[in-house]
DNA sequence: GTCCATTAAT
């Protein structure tokens, strides 16, 4: 954040600009404040326990709004229960009314009233009308400064908030606690650590350190920057923890997933200590239970919702609804959801990202289908979402683009695309290299590059996703070169870019910049490379066919079950057996968790008639209980998805397709294609079985069949594939891109396949099954 | 009489 100043740079060390030293000027003993602060926790907490005595007075705006109807001479106070409900409503119009009322009136030139109508304008968005009111002020005090800071924090601009209260100091004016806390919350926003480090040395030497809030204010600023370490020493130096110290504390842990557990013994503390908790925290618990995937538990904090009265508050059904979603309890949360009269933009995108996000998890778990009905669940809310009232925000655009990448949905992903330009979202970072990734995995390099170039704003993540775009699209080059533009730019490229330009660099077997790219990873932006790094390194050497140079022992890394895989598919491509074999040793001494891998080692020994290790491959993925290798692939026509298993018979132009495939695949012949010999993906089943003597066909092929079929002459056929693709078919669909005449996208598992003019992007030496 | 800390989603 090069525009904040630091504090102790500006004004020649801001040390020396607050004026603590002088005794007889010290602000309000700090003890006194102390035992303010702590009296009204002390009487929230006997609220919160059902307590009959209310320490706030009810403001009678009646009475207020009647003598000021009636012209009566006012007191300058009569208007601030009216500005409270200014503030509370957010009423920029009534504010205003009101200012004008005290104009005529004459008292607008009353500190206390203006001050808090600069804090009422803060209140109602209105930045420049406090500012104005601000600068108008004939006197100001440390209240009105502290109002402003903490308005402009409030409003999202935090680093002008830092500017007011440099400018303060600069003015000679002493900060008061609610300043510094305020100052804190400025530097949570920023996660400006240092400045907030800065800030709390001010609050110890001004003895503040032990009012309740700072510490609230600490634990906040810390915990953000994910400094939960320091979070916790302040939390645990706050004498007279209240709810809101617990809450501030319990939602830090629900936000980092190696603290969810201390999270609930805090909760549990927290109880002990006799502090109820409010919606607030109910709802951080909830979010605890989320990370932690634990509905049972969930389950008791919704019944204690319900005794305390808050399950019907949105934040706290929010996080109730979402825990449902993310354990793939559906019909519970749609019940929430529908059951719900008074939404918000969080509870779409919780709905929304939910549905998404467990969407990845079951394609982890490798049930494609419900993951992919689970993604147009996404899709169909995002569609409810854009009949409603409600407005789509960043988060909403962020995680509908995810979906659309996933799902390879490129024409919801540019009707989204329009959206975000049309209610400028575009301009968010992560909105915007969401698009970018969307382009990419959808396989049009060419929209991504255009969004890119039209990008208002690119970061980091935004040069990395278009770089690897480039790479994975098969265009090293220019990869390489935007790799370059990038650091032209001042950007400082992260392992993940570095991943992707070696990779780059691999594809086009280009020896010397890869080495060139590996050195200034290392030295001049000081990343020590892991196993991906080596990875490149490692491929680049068996597609150039120097397999001995790929297994050149090297230091510091321990190659994984990837890098084996890709050493013994490279190998068998060359024919070096040899070398296979003992890559094949090598990858079966790690106890490789993917089922892909086993197929790759069983169709490697089948074809080689080693029977004896076949047996042995087979017994060992027995033992480690892997399941079989489902063969599926989807394609998207018109707004409707057709899916296909292996030899799929279920479908209306059955016929029609494997006609299609027979004749396409006699014509490939004549130009040279030759069926390759492979073995079932694995135990395929029962239903997948195809009639004896005919054409075993995968499912990405009979997808390709449809798309043929289906679309208009010339128009691009994009396909997704559940697992990685058989030899067979990369070989055969290349061919069909040439008699065809079409771009066929395949994204498979491992990386994403562009055939067009019989060749593919990959460049054929991707690790196939 | 004016300013004060905590929640759900990328």
């Amino acid at each position: 954040m090069a525009s904040v100043p630091s504090l102790a740079v500006s004004g020649g060390a801001a040390a020396a600009a607050i004026p603590v030293a002088d005794a007889r000027r010290l602000p309000p003993s700090s003890v006194a404040i102390a035992d303010k602060v702590s009296s009204y926790s002390r009487s929230l907490q006997s609220v919160n326990k059902g307590g009959s005595e209310s320490p706030l007075r009810p403001l009678d705006v009646e009475e207020a709004m009647g003598m000021l109807r009636e012209g009566k001479t006012v007191q300058s106070a009569i208007y601030v229960p009216l500005l409270h409900q200014c503030a509370e409503s957010g009423s920029h119009s009534a504010a205003r009314a009101v200012h004008g009322h005290m104009v005529k009136t004459g008292t607008d030139a009353d500190m206390f009233v203006d001050t808090s109508l600069v804090n009422v304008y803060m209140r109602c968005g209105a930045c420049e009308d406090a500012r104005r009111l601000f600068d108008e002020m004939p006197e100001t005090n440390v209240v009105t400064w502290t109002a402003l800071i903490t308005g402009y924090t409030l409003n999202s601009q935090p680093e002008l908030a830092v500017e007011v209260f440099v400018e303060m100091l600069e003015a000679g004016r002493y900060p008061s606690h609610f300043t510094l806390g305020g100052m804190l919350n400025s530097c949570s926003s920023l996660y400006n650590v240092e400045l907030g480090k800065q800030v709390h040395g001010y609050t110890i030497k001004y003895g503040a350190e032990s009012i309740t809030s700072m510490g609230n204010s600490l634990c906040r600023l810390y915990a953000k920057a994910g400094n939960m370490e320091s979070a916790l020493r302040a939390f645990r130096r706050v004498p007279d923890k209240n709810l809101i110290t617990w809450t501030t504390m319990i939602s830090a842990c629900a936000e980092d997933e190696n603290y969810v557990e201390l999270g609930l013994s805090l909760f549990l503390d927290m109880l002990m200590d006799g502090v109820m908790p409010n919606e607030f925290t109910l709802t951080s618990v909830m979010s605890l239970c989320g990370t932690r995937l634990d509905l049972n538990l969930g389950k008791q904090v919704q019944a204690f919702c319900f005794k305390i009265g808050c399950q019907t508050n949105i934040p706290v059904k929010n996080s109730t609804m979402y825990l449902y979603l993310r354990k793939g309890e559906t019909e519970e949360a749609m019940r929430l959801f529908e059951e719900m009269d008074d939404v918000c933009i969080i509870t779409w995108n919780a709905m929304i990202s939910g549905y998404a996000g467990y969407a990845q998890i079951m394609d982890t778990a490798k049930d494609d289908l419900h993951a992919r009905s689970r993604g147009f669940q996404a899709l169909k809310i995002f569609r409810d979402l854009n009949r409603s009232a409600m407005k789509p925000d960043l988060f909403t655009f962020s995680s509908i683009l995810s979906v659309c990448s996933y799902m390879m949905a490129l024409e919801q992903g540019e009707q989204i695309h329009a959206q975000t330009i049309k209610t400028g979202f575009l301009s968010d970072v992560v909105v915007n290299s969401a698009l970018v990734n969307m382009y990419n995995k959808c396989g049009s390099i060419e929209d991504a590059t255009k969004a890119f170039v039209e990008m208002p704003i690119r970061t980091l993540v935004t040069w990395t996703s278009l770089i690897s775009g480039y790479s994975q699209h098969g265009h090293p080059q220019q990869a390489i070169q935007l790799f370059e533009d990038m650091r032209f730019a001042g950007v400082r490229p992260n392992e993940i870019t570095f991943v992707s330009v070696l990779s780059a660099c691999s594809y086009a077997g280009l020896v010397n910049e890869a080495e060139r790219y590996f050195d200034m990873m290392k030295h001049d932006y000081k990343i020590e490379p892991v196993v991906d790094h080596y990875g490149c390194m490692i491929d680049m050497f068996v597609r150039l066919g120097r397999l001995e140079d790929a297994f050149i022992k090297r230091t510091g890394f321990e190659p994984n079950e990837a890098i084996w895989s890709s050493l013994v598919a490279g190998c068998r491509s060359h024919g070096n057996m040899e070398l296979a074999f003992y890559a094949a040793d090598r990858l079966l001494e790690l106890k490789p968790k993917g089922v892909e891998t086993y197929v790759l080692l069983l169709n490697m020994y089948i074809s080689k008639e080693r029977w004896h290790d076949v047996a042995m491959v087979r017994k060992l993925m027995k033992q480690e209980d892997l399941g079989i290798l489902r063969d599926r692939s989807w394609i998207t026509i018109k707004d409707k998805v057709y899916f296909f298993r292996a030899n799929d018979k279920t479908h209306d132009q059955c016929d029609d397709l494997y006609q299609l495939l027979e004749n396409l695949l006699e014509k490939a012949k004549m130009i040279g294609y030759e069926p390759y010999q492979n073995v079932e993906l694995s135990e395929t089943e029962d239903d997948e079985k195809p009639a004896s003597g005919s054409v075993k066909h995968h499912s990405e092929r009979l997808a390709v069949a449809l798309g043929l079929l289906e679309t208009p002459p010339g128009a691009t056929i994009r396909v997704t594939k559940n697992i990685t693709m058989c030899r067979d078919c990369h070989s055969s669909i290349k061919l069909f891109s040439l008699l065809a005449n079409r771009e066929i996208i395949v994204r498979d598992s491992k990386r994403l396949h562009k055939f067009r003019d019989g060749r593919c992007s990959c460049g054929d030496f991707s690790a196939l099954l």
